[in-house]
DNA sequence: CGCACTCTTGAGGGAGCTCAACATTTGTGG
DNA sequence: CCACAAATGTTGAGCTCCCTCAAGAGTGCG
């Protein structure tokens, strides 16, 4: 909202380079060619699908510490702010000794959407509400106050709802004592043990091992999104 | 069948084996180390994520030529054999100037979990079956006659329905004249189009660009399984 | 203040799940 | 080879969950 807009700002190193976006601007569109990833330094960016009928599908939320952009060849997914962001833009990592670290965020990109597929394939509108919040509040460290700065409309793409029905089940969250709201953009667990039983007992699961799964897989700060 | 389960067979050179498994045997498990991939001879594969709450969610089918259990360090999916199965075993590229290759076997991975994403998202029984025909048609290259060696249960645990209403989407195209059926496992397509239109242009785009997708992707007898 | 956008909530209907029964096929043991 | 059991597939009836349609509330911005 300061006039900043996709500029260069300044070069870290000769190929890497740091750059803004602002809320809803594109940062790639599905069929780009894939010749850089990036680094999320701030703020919250999506990973879309958009497909003919018009429907889309959020394929991840990425925030501060997140890498994207790594899975594609040409880009088969746009990715977009969605808030003001801030990026560092690397170059791709096409041959050389490095070729095994972007196998590596290939892997995570692959775990990211087996994690998608597990959001969508038949669970009810709580489980998947439940689970997305859980991700959410695993991926920003952050268990007590989940900052949701997507709109409803961002989420019920990404789980396969509606803006209705995601609405009406955080409500109902609510409602039961689930949740708190301060704002639409701003969640606190007030009952985990009682989300995780709505969610699965995998996602409680996950979660509980978080720390464990970051050393062991070699997440240490870096995430494959959600 | 004729009493061969998972033996050697022979060795075709120094590293690479042929295994036999019977209908339902498990090739590898969730959790194993991911230190070999397959080639399918003969048969059908499938890839399995199973849930602590019970639901099975199969992440694709691989049959004759396509290759699997790539994709994952650990295994993080089930392989399990559809029929009788003829496999060819090779160690992994972990290192060496061919990880190249496995990154691109990594993309084709992705490709079919988004695949897999786009089949559960927001679509309803009749576009999940149609498209699920249209794709098993394709890989199989037989626009004309699909053989569907896998149970009901198998596809509709693929996509997200229950094994009542695959079966009613199926009768329900049999009597609208798009399909017939030569008992459960063969299929015949009589209205192309009608299955296409009920899939969504995407799917038939997608279909009549198979020849320019394998040799632009470099498929070329290769594919990621569906 | 008024417009645009997002979010929330209600009422009604339809798609698909559950429960149930039956048909068909496959496998097994006598 | 037949009888029986088990697995798989098909079909119907009822009900539930979520989508659609609709209206209203809250918020930011010009």
């Amino acid at each position: 909202m300061n006039g900043l807009s996709a500029e260069f700002q300044h070069a870290v190193n000769p190929q890497d380079t740091t750059l803004k976006f602002r809320k809803g601007e594109i940062i790639f569109s599905q069929g780009d060619p894939g010749d850089c990833w990036f680094e999320v330094v701030s703020g919250t960016v999506r990973t879309c699908h958009f497909h003919v009928d018009g429907h889309r599908q959020l394929t991840g939320f990425f925030y501060k510490g997140d890498v994207f952009g790594v899975e594609y060849g040409a880009r088969d997914a746009a990715a977009e702010a969605v808030t003001n962001t801030t990026l560092t833009r690397r170059p791709a990592l096409n041959d050389g000794p490095n070729s095994s670290w972007q196998n590596r965020a290939l892997e995570r990109a692959l775990d990211s959407a087996n994690q998608c597929i597990f959001l969508l394939g038949r669970r009810n509108a709580n489980e998947r509400v439940a689970a997305f919040l859980l991700i959410a509040a695993k991926r920003l460290s952050a268990l007590d106050s989940i900052p949701l700065p997507m709109t409803r409309s961002d989420i019920a793409d990404h789980l396969g709802l509606t803006i209705h029905t995601v609405s009406r089940t955080i409500s109902g969250f609510v409602r039961q004592g689930f949740i708190e709201l301060e704002g639409p953009q701003l969640c606190r667990i007030v009952d985990l043990e009682g989300l995780r039983a709505i969610a699965g007992e995998e996602i409680g699961v996950a979660i509980d091992n978080m720390g464990a799964m970051r050393s062991r897989r070699g997440y240490a700060g870096q995430g494959a999104g959600v």
